[in-house]
DNA sequence: CAGGGTATCTGACTAAAGTCAGAGAAAATC
DNA sequence: GATTTTCTCTGACTTTAGTCAGATACCCTG
């Protein structure tokens, strides 16, 4: 992380949702250049030490796993650990399946430690921010843009909840960018909104993608009630426009299509706003056809179709 | 750089220019996170040994220039340069003034090797480049912002000749801004363009703020042909987008403001266009005061002045 | 030209990181 | 139940980076 970057005063007021921005811009930058985060210095502890500690995370994890999330040598791992242990910062133990493989899992005093670690980089990501005075919102989104790219072979597409949090805070950015880019605004309320059940299994599904702990897209999936039970709606699609151009939309459209098969349904619409041109544009290129109005939904402009 | 990122091709077509931007990125950043350049590995060569060889250039460097900027024990860059000495790839000599100083320089089997290192950085670029794909131009004007932001307390003001390369290009892309903003255009040979001469001493100035090798913001000092001789008057400020917000233009304009004064100049002028809001916000806050025209600038609408 | 200061170098040392060959115990396979 | 495989560990080793105390040669000043 930009450490060097004159971390200025350690007492610097930013909100944790900066931190947490610039932090994982530093981690994506830092994995792309096979970097040091320099965060792991300054406790009187060796680089590999450190990053060991840092590896276990609060709940500990299997040797093996640690080790290569690290990219170590099996003997080299194994010292770094015994180091720990004769701090007293991890006590490790046997596998409850499995007799060969160990757990290593930090003490109190470990989590301690950790915490340090952590209170350190969010000091460091702090200062820089400071640093960066009020271009620091725009610098941001300019970070999260290529932490976005850098890694964008680690963005995950999960299926969630809908109404869990990060969820959530996914569809309330979508929404707020419908506000914004509609002449006449967007209210939730008027646009047929899927209730939360249709968007589940065993007939919807929301699928979340995440990087590095953020969710960066979503996208919906909801049964409609035609004759035959085989029609399905793509609902609430949105790449956060830090990842988008990286072929996002793509992904979250073929894993949707894909459960939609899996389901056993024989088609899908979605409805979409004619000032959403690139939305437009990626259905065509990916096989759908425009057809008539098949809802009310005010805010619905264009109509499309897919057999599958 | 992003190293890690996915080296798909070599091949990538690339133009030299993004190659340029997407490396002074990596270099940014590898500064601020004390990362090291990963390109410096895969020559069979440890890192400290390539980066001194990296650090003499093709043209060789005074031993002490080169161990200042690599911030190495003087031992231990000696113990490198024996390395590289019995390599075949650096000859040391003495410094023609002072017997002390010894000036290690590449040989020609050393200028090839650097020359490798450079296209192992360019093959890097080229791939990370490739994988952006289509957002890769909005990609690197998001890493020009971070690079300017990471790096600026290493942003140099320097005095330029108005006709030299970078100074046309900084100009070049000035001009272009103001074209793109102004609803009517913008044509130079309209504007009241001054000769470079007047941009030169011993009563003008050109200034151009560089970072790592790049012209990044310009600003222009002419003088007015008053009564006393004692006007001058401020052309061609610009800040490049991806400088903005760093405080770059209040230190372009001390530095003018400076340069009038050790002229022996007793007032300021010039003029600007309401379309460049941000640009009458500077002036104000630096303690200009609006006031009538003094030229016939077609572009020009607003006309401020300052008593040094 | 003596003496102090400077630039570089060598030798002796340490810390950190990493490699490699087995040893030992547990699990999986035959 | 014997054999092979898997996981972790220990011991012995190397490489890289870095520190520190002089030694050496040169420059500058008085």
């Amino acid at each position: 992380m930009p450490s060097t970057a004159s971390p200025t005063r350690s007492d610097a007021p930013a909100d944790p949702e900066s931190i947490a921005r610039l932090r994982r811009f530093n981690r994506a930058v830092t994995t792309a250049t096979g970097a040091l985060d320099a965060s792991f210095l300054g406790r009187g502890r060796p680089l590999g030490v450190a990053r060991m500690l840092h590896a276990l995370g609060a709940e500990g994890r299997e040797v093996g796993a640690a080790r290569a999330h690290l990219a170590l040598d099996s003997g080299l791992a194994s010292r770094l650990l015994r180091t720990l242990e004769a701090e007293g910062l991890v006590e490790t133990g046997r596998h409850p399946d499995d007799g060969r493989r160990r757990i290593a899992r930090p003490t109190a005093k470990g989590r301690a430690e950790q915490r340090e670690y952590d209170r350190l980089s969010d000091d460091h990501a702090a200062a820089t921010l400071a640093g960066f005075g009020r271009a620091a919102p725009e610098l941001l989104a300019a970070m999260d843009r290529i932490a976005c790219a850098l890694g964008r072979e680690r963005i995950a597409l999960r299926v969630a909840d809908p109404e869990a949090a990060d969820a959530r805070a996914c569809l309330a950015a979508y929404y707020a960018e419908l506000d914004r880019r509609f002449a006449a605004g967007f209210r939730v309320e008027d646009s047929g909104d899927p209730e939360a059940d249709k968007l589940r299994p065993p007939r919807g599904a929301f699928l979340l993608a995440e990087f590095d702990g953020a969710a960066i897209a979503c996208g919906g999936l909801t049964p409609l009630p035609d004759a035959d039970m085989k029609t399905g709606e793509i609902k609430r699609l949105w790449i956060a426009p830090a990842a988008r151009g990286l072929g996002l939309s793509l992904r979250m459209m073929e894993a949707l299509e894909a459960r939609a098969r899996g389901y056993g349904m024989a088609r899908l619409r979605l409805d979409t706003n004619g000032a959403l041109t690139e939305a437009s544009a990626l259905y065509r290129r990916l096989g759908w056809v425009e057809t008539g109005r098949y809802n009310d939904n005010p805010y619905a402009e264009l109509f499309f179709e897919k057999r599958l």
